[in-house]
DNA sequence: TGAAATATGTAGACCAGTCTATAGGGAGCT
DNA sequence: AGCTCCCTATAGACTGGTCTACATATTTCA
């Protein structure tokens, strides 16, 4: 594959995976993903012959690696556990802020849409989830509850981000902020 | 309104707040409504004049009346702040498992697809978690970070539901269920 | 020249919403 | 009582638009 092909993948999985992350996966159409990554519709069935569902897998896994990467980033510029959950926590917040409230957990929207009936994305959801729950689990490494912990600690996350979004507000993610000291002593 | 005219009515609420707690606002297409229901097309828009977002809305609030009944219910069963805690997590579970992780939290759908760009479907999300999370304040009131620990614990569980639904397994929330004694010592 | 990639058009299903027609049952009148 | 009238509610065909997917060129580069 040449370089403007790849190109213009990487810029159809870019679109995608803004879309999804603002409305999940029907916010997610091909003539939404087209109008935004200004790929044409054939290009979009050559690079993905197996349609929609293989760009939103993809987007997902994407994401997944890249707010993985945040993740692993903030663990290694020291501090606290507690404050390494803050930090976490005040970049999503950001994220989620300065978009109008709109670019909340991809995972989380396709996962509550699709992952009864879609196998395959709900698979692309437990995988970048296990993923994000192993890296919360070696940065608290040493805990004897460490797995039950990182869970606690993105569900806690997790949920910040759906109140936050429902309530058009960073207060959940404050309150919760707050309380992640209870849980990291 | 007759007898028969609000049985309808009815059975429309139901059908859609049942196929928006599997899919959210997508998955209750009209014609899927019009399916469950048995209701007619006609009834539909005679019921619900403004069209599918007020059938929506008013499922939202309906379910959220549910469910914030069955907290006060279960707040009202004595045992500790943590034990009516995990008896939530738990009821929530099992309507989760029992339908196969389909049936998860219908607010928490919707608000990540359309709180960023439907403002009534917004305004109804953030009403009902307003509600559940004063149901929770009130059964630990006497703490003096009642409102804090309300907003953590609600994001606990919907995060809790997040993760079930992506995994389709219980694990997420019992990790977070035995956390939940850690929060509310 | 040949493969890779782009560009465009279109098929067929599904979507929310509108329209007209009509069944049913009670209120009011004779 | 028997009759008409009217409102509630049901019923389903129909419309314009959007969706994913596919088919068929055309361009671009090695």
């Amino acid at each position: 594959m040449g370089h403007k092909g790849t190109e213009t993948r990487e810029r159809i999985l870019d679109a995608s995976e803004k879309l999804i992350e603002s409305g999940g996966y029907f916010n997610a159409g091909l003539n939404q993903v087209i109008a935004v990554s200004g790929a044409p519709r054939g290009s979009l069935y050559f690079h993905f012959p197996e349609g929609k569902d293989q760009i939103v897998g993809e987007s997902l896994r994407r994401a997944g690696a890249t707010i993985g990467g945040v993740l692993e980033g903030l663990a290694d510029s020291g501090g606290s556990a507690a404050e390494f959950v803050e930090a976490v926590i005040a970049h999503l917040g950001d994220r989620l802020e300065e978009s109008g409230w709109a670019r909340g957990c991809p995972v989380a929207t396709v996962a509550l849409e699709m992952a009864a009936v879609n196998d395959d994305l709900q698979q692309a959801c437990s995988d970048v989830y296990t993923a994000w729950t192993a890296a919360l689990a070696s940065r608290l490494d040493g805990r004897l509850d460490a797995d039950d912990l990182a869970v606690t600690l993105l569900a806690l996350i997790e949920g910040g981000l759906v109140l936050a979004k429902a309530h058009r507000s960073r207060e959940p993610l404050e309150r919760v902020g707050r309380q992640v000291a209870t849980l990291l002593p």
